[in-house]
DNA sequence: CCCGGTCTGTCAGCTTGCCGTCAGGTTGCA
DNA sequence: TGCAACCTGACGGCAAGCTGACAGACCGGG
């Protein structure tokens, strides 16, 4: 995970390096509004913390310019004056969260991991498993490339399945996954979802493996 | 995006244009060289995929009479036999991409993208998804070039759908943008916001994947 | 201070389609 | 052969989502 942090007081941006590398992140600072803005626009990050009181070019500035040119990385604003107009203004300019000073560094933490988490990698994170592909991202389904419309209950069976294609998921861990131990449900409904994914996705899919659970065939 | 897919295997041709569309292609079919010559000569594309093994006129053939008349579209062949002779022999006909079969619809996608991405230079305050297009600069709306009025509160919401334009983004996750985790509303407020942006820019532009989330078509 | 207009959250009623349940069938193993 | 695991089609409940109406909030003008 890689962070970019854009603050010019210095006290508060070591602050946020100790904070963010504690949590994780590998940090770069910048603590000049021109410089974020090339980094920010060549370089690759999973998650950007933008100050607003910036010389040399505004941090709002600089985050409508990275939003021009199709720059999609998650980026959360701090500021001196929380007031609702500046919330939304920093919204409007794109950013994908706001924190008003003062703060404390849980909290950006917290929501840096959210937005990270959020963001889900961004890498197209295309998962495999013989004919079968799942974009974790855009959460779509794809049968030798070609598009299939599934359900939300129908995509996380599948992305759990996928997760583990190493080996056969019980029933009893599909069931607990899906709807949680303290739902309890009729095995049956288990059966029933994998009945109608098998009628969408056609044969040598979804394999059974009698007495152990159900597994993704990889040819 | 407009795309000509030339490829006379209806099959092959029904998935092309199936994974196209879901990538946000408008998509146009033909199966026959002449015709495909004919089009990719008066029409505009913004991408042209063509296989080699046509009737009627040499995939080959059209290629090269394409790039003679000095039409310069990014064009990315498919073909069968994947010799590197036929891939030398593609590339000198003007060929700015080239896959073997058998291929896989994602590979078709991926370098489509790169294609595209490469050939349109960028650096645009416009952000368009569909017919719809977003002015970050000036905070403005237009669909299909005709500006259309929103309100702050819409526009934001269209913003961050265009920012996350490759994924479904979940209702949960809209309120919380728009509203702030900390004030608690509704979740009717945003589908109220969502029947009202969908009355001025009409049918075919804000999506619903039940269960997913809202998205803006592409298509 | 009042009045009109716009924005937006809430409510009620509706439609849609997801999915859990049921009943009955099929398969595999002892 | 019998039992248990598993499959499948049908059906109905119900939650997700849509829409029109309404009212409070806000704003600018007179």
């Amino acid at each position: 995970m890689r962070a970019l942090a854009v603050e010019d007081d210095p006290r508060i941006a070591r602050d946020l390096d100790a904070a963010l590398t504690a949590a994780g992140f590998r940090v770069e600072l910048c603590g000049d509004g021109d410089e974020a803005w090339f980094l920010g626009d060549t370089e690759d990050y999973d998650l950007v913390v933008l100050d607003l009181g910036l010389p040399s070019l505004d941090g709002l500035a600089v985050l409508k310019r990275w939003r021009a040119n199709g720059r999609s990385m998650p980026v959360l604003v701090l500021t001196a004056r929380g007031t609702w107009q500046e919330r939304v203004e920093g919204i409007e300019a794109g950013a994908d969260d706001y924190l008003p000073k003062p703060f404390r560094m849980e909290e950006v933490i917290a929501r840096a991991r959210a937005l990270v988490r959020r963001a889900g990698g961004h890498a197209t994170a295309l998962q495999e498993a013989g004919a079968l592909s799942l974009d974790t991202n855009r959460m779509g389904v794809a049968l030798r490339g070609v598009p299939i419309q599934v359900t939300s209950l129908e995509y996380r069976l599948l992305a759990y399945l996928m997760l583990h294609r190493d080996r056969p998921v019980p029933p009893t861990e599909l069931l607990e996954h899906l709807y949680g131990d303290d739902d309890a449900r009729e095995a049956n409904a288990l059966e029933a979802v994998i009945a109608r994914l098998r009628r969408k996705l056609g044969q040598g899919v979804i394999g059974t493996r009698r007495g152990f659970g159900y597994y993704l065939e990889t040819a």
